[in-house]
DNA sequence: AACCATAATGTGATGTTGTAACATCGTCCG
DNA sequence: CGGACGATGTTACAACATCACATTATGGTT
C-alpha cells in the first residue's frame, strides 16, 4: 500500500535468490518495521504488528524472525538501544558495508549513514595497529537529529 | 591491598575536592570494579561484591552507585554491552576526553584507548555536517583482543 | 499421492536487566 | 538537639530475552 512495496519485492527476490523463505510472518514483521521508520524494541514491534495486522506475535517468534532478517541483512540491530531497524539502504548501495547509525535521543529516529570510507578506514587501521581485531565494524552514536534541534527552539 | 590503593586514594581526593561523598559502599563498588579489571554487568558486580566483601547489594543500590561513579567520571558505561568498567586512565591523562572502547567478545576485557585526535575530529565533523548533534562522543567497538587471538591458535 | 526430513512457528516457563515508589537511616550544620 | 538533605533499604514490577519442548508447514523423494 505504501511505497515500500518496492522494498518488500526486493527482499522477496533476495530471499528467493538465497533459497531462504520470506514467509508471511517474516514479511509482516519486516513490513511493520519499515512502516515504523524508526528503531523499535522487540516488544514495541509486537504492538505495531497487533495494530497493523491485528495479529499476536509471541516474543520468541519476534526474536527468531528478527534474527532471520538480520542474517539476510534486511534489518540491523542497534546494540546500544536494544532496538531493531529496517535497513535503510537495501535498494541502493550494496548494503551492510559498515553502516554508521545516528540515533536521535529525542524522536528515536535512526539515520543510517555511510561516512567517507577514508575516515572509517583510518579508525580501523589505528585500532588494528594495537592488535585488536574488530568483528562488528558498525558505529553507533547517540545525539539529537536536525529536526529535533529545530523543533526544540 | 593491591596497587589500586593509589587509584582509590585518587578517587577519594577527587570526591573531597568536589564536595561529594565517596561512602564506604561506593568505595567497595569501585574497588570490585577495579579488581575485576573488566566490564561487568550490574548483576555480575553484585556477585563480585558478595565474593569480595561478603555483603549483599540490592540492584537498586548498585545502579544508584554506578550512576554516582559515572557522574564523577570514575566509571564508564558501555552502552553496547550494558556493562560498567572502571576508568582506566584516571591517574594519568585528564580523563573523560572522548574515550574509545575496544570490547573483547572472548575474554570481555575492555581496552580504553584514545585514537588520534584528528581521526575522531574527522568523524565528528562529518556527522555534524549532516546536522546531527552528538551527545555522547564515545565510540565502542566489539572484537577480539590481541591475547585472545593468540590463545585461540 | 503418501512419506519423510527439515524448517518454521506455538507455547509456557523462566532468566535477566533495570526502575518506581516509598520507607528508613546517617551525616552535617545551625 | 533538631531539622534538612543525601544515601541506602525494600518491595514490587516493567521490560527484555531465551530455553525446552510441542506442533505445524513445506519441499523433495519414491
Amino acid at each position: 500500500m505504501e511505497n515500500f512495496d518496492i522494498t518488500i519485492k526486493y527482499a522477496q527476490d533476495l530471499c528467493e535468490k538465497r533459497k531462504v523463505r520470506l514467509t508471511a510472518k517474516r514479511q509482516k514483521v519486516f513490513y511493520s518495521l519499515l512502516k515504523a521508520a524508526k528503531a523499535l524494541s522487540a516488544y514495541e514491534l509486537i504492538d505495531c504488528l497487533k495494530a497493523d495486522f491485528d495479529e499476536d506475535f509471541a516474543p520468541m517468534t519476534i526474536y527468531r524472525i528478527l534474527r532471520f532478517l538480520q542474517e539476510q541483512t534486511l534489518v540491523h540491530k542497534l546494540q546500544m538501544a536494544n532496538k531493531f531497524v529496517a535497513c535503510a539502504h537495501i535498494t541502493d548501495c550494496g548494503f551492510h558495508k559498515n553502516p554508521q547509525f545516528l540515533i536521535c535521543n529525542s524522536c528515536q529516529k535512526v539515520d543510517e549513514i555511510y561516512l567517507e570510507k577514508a575516515i572509517i578506514q583510518a579508525v580501523h587501521t589505528n585500532i588494528e595497529k594495537i592488535g585488536f581485531r574488530i568483528s562488528e565494524p558498525q558505529l553507533e552514536l547517540n545525539g539529537i537529529c536536525k529536526n529535533c534541534q529545530n523543533n526544540s527552539i
